[in-house]
DNA sequence: CGGGAGCTTTGATCTGTGTCAACGTGAAGT
DNA sequence: ACTTCACGTTGACACAGATCAAAGCTCCCG
């Protein structure tokens, strides 16, 4: 049921494609979000380059120069920004329809790296030539606008998570946020498999893994959740929720 | 020596007045930036309104309707957002030049408070009419792309304050960054006065005020500043540098 | 000039999460 | 089937920072 996907030879292990816009699944998720079925064609050139990368490969490193924005048509990216002293801190876990890179553009280099969590595909957007068909199509603009926004949203959202809340809270926030996303993308809201490792989680979320180990096991113990490995199931979603409105003293 | 300013009255103690980026001192600094002269006077008619917000008002709340993004020419700011329960994360502190409501953008409401933390003006920038403005002028284009982005990128900053800091840590890359803030708007650049309180640092930095205190106290003691109430002067900067690089077991 | 409100400092104690350590588990390869 | 390796779980203990409490400092207002 995929579009076509024609593989091309490229340097180090990773695949070109071409795709159209007003061809993806995604459309409505992703950049052409709004757009009328003209405007998307019109920008059907915008993507003139798919690439796939592999689970544990970076898409783009800190430092490198920015040229691109990517959309992801296919799999599961974590951000993070490392402190000399290698102490990590993931930034974000991006799924289909998401767009990585937008860190780069106020200095015209990455600030963060970009590691596909599991085998993946993205839609290369060269950066100056969004900004000219912004210019054109102001549906486009305004959508882009709105993605950069989110964006800021978003992580306002995790200062929050990592400011003022206790370890359970942040959890239960976490997995509710990623139900709420995989909901949007047509997967179950109470089943899915975590594509990251304790040690990312808690990375994300401002804790040591045997924290969120802890965590896990706890919300098992109290039949919010069942946990085997990375498959979780939610159980009481309404319970999780609470534990996120209740204040302790 | 500064431009002409015309207070009208208007509601709730606000003032409007009226001033062109192109007579602006603040114009290498803020939204127009990188600008060529000609271009300058082009957005002279973006801001149409500069409004007066005392100590302790609110420039936005979260839940307003967005309208506009925000210049400030002078004054402080603080954004935060509140969890239900009346917990407190202050995301940002905002000075002259920097640019307030960005936020908004995405869900076409506010989604957090801005707040002046001292009597302050700020340019009222239509969001309609900058995207108009946007599609002529390219290098304004790109440049509140990169405004947008510089956003991220320091939100970024602050999760790692958050998330893998420690107290002093924080409250060190705190002190450094206001630093250099000022610095670039001409002021010393070891020497200011703090406009938030303890618990507003506290807030923003994840830590409760009697912490902020006593991290004060310590690099008081230690010689790196020296505090008198929220004036504070940076004795050896190099010194608050090292705290940050060096990783405690 | 006195009183009070708000903010800050400092001390004593408590506690959630980190740290350290040991063991369990599942997947991949030989 | 056995080994290996990376990841996850659990327990015991430590500690950074929270909490609780009291007192000090400034500035404003009457």
């Amino acid at each position: 049921m995929r579009a076509q996907i024609i593989p091309i030879a490229v340097p180090n292990l990773q695949t070109e494609l071409r795709e159209a816009c007003s061809q993806c699944n995604l459309r409505e998720l992703c950049l052409p979000m709004g757009l009328s079925g003209d405007e998307i064609g019109q920008i059907d050139q915008l993507v003139e380059v798919r690439r796939r990368i592999q689970r544990g490969q970076h898409l783009y490193r800190g430092g490198d120069s920015f040229e691109a924005i990517y959309a992801i048509k296919t799999g599961f990216f974590k951000t993070d920004v490392l402190l000399e002293d290698g102490r990590e801190q993931v930034t974000g876990f991006q799924m289909a329809g998401e767009i990585l890179g937008m860190d780069g553009i106020g200095s015209e280099k990455h600030t963060c790296n970009a590691v596909a969590l599991e085998d993946s595909e993205v839609c290369v957007i060269p950066f100056a030539d969004l900004e000219n068909y912004s210019r054109e199509i102001s549906a486009l603009q305004h959508h882009f606008h709105k993605m950069m926004s989110r964006e800021i949203v978003r992580d306002h959202g995790v200062m929050m998570l990592l400011g003022v809340m206790r370890a359970e809270e942040r959890l239960a926030a976490f997995l509710l946020n990623l139900s709420q996303r995989f909901t949007a993308r047509g997967y179950s809201p109470t089943e899915f498999n975590l594509r990251m490792t304790r040690n990312e989680i808690g990375s994300y979320l401002g804790l040591k893994l045997e924290t969120v180990s802890r965590a896990f096991s706890r919300f098992h113990e109290e039949g919010l959740i069942s946990v085997h490995q990375k498959h979780i199931q939610i159980l009481d979603a309404a319970g999780l929720k609470k534990l996120l409105s209740e204040r302790r003293a």
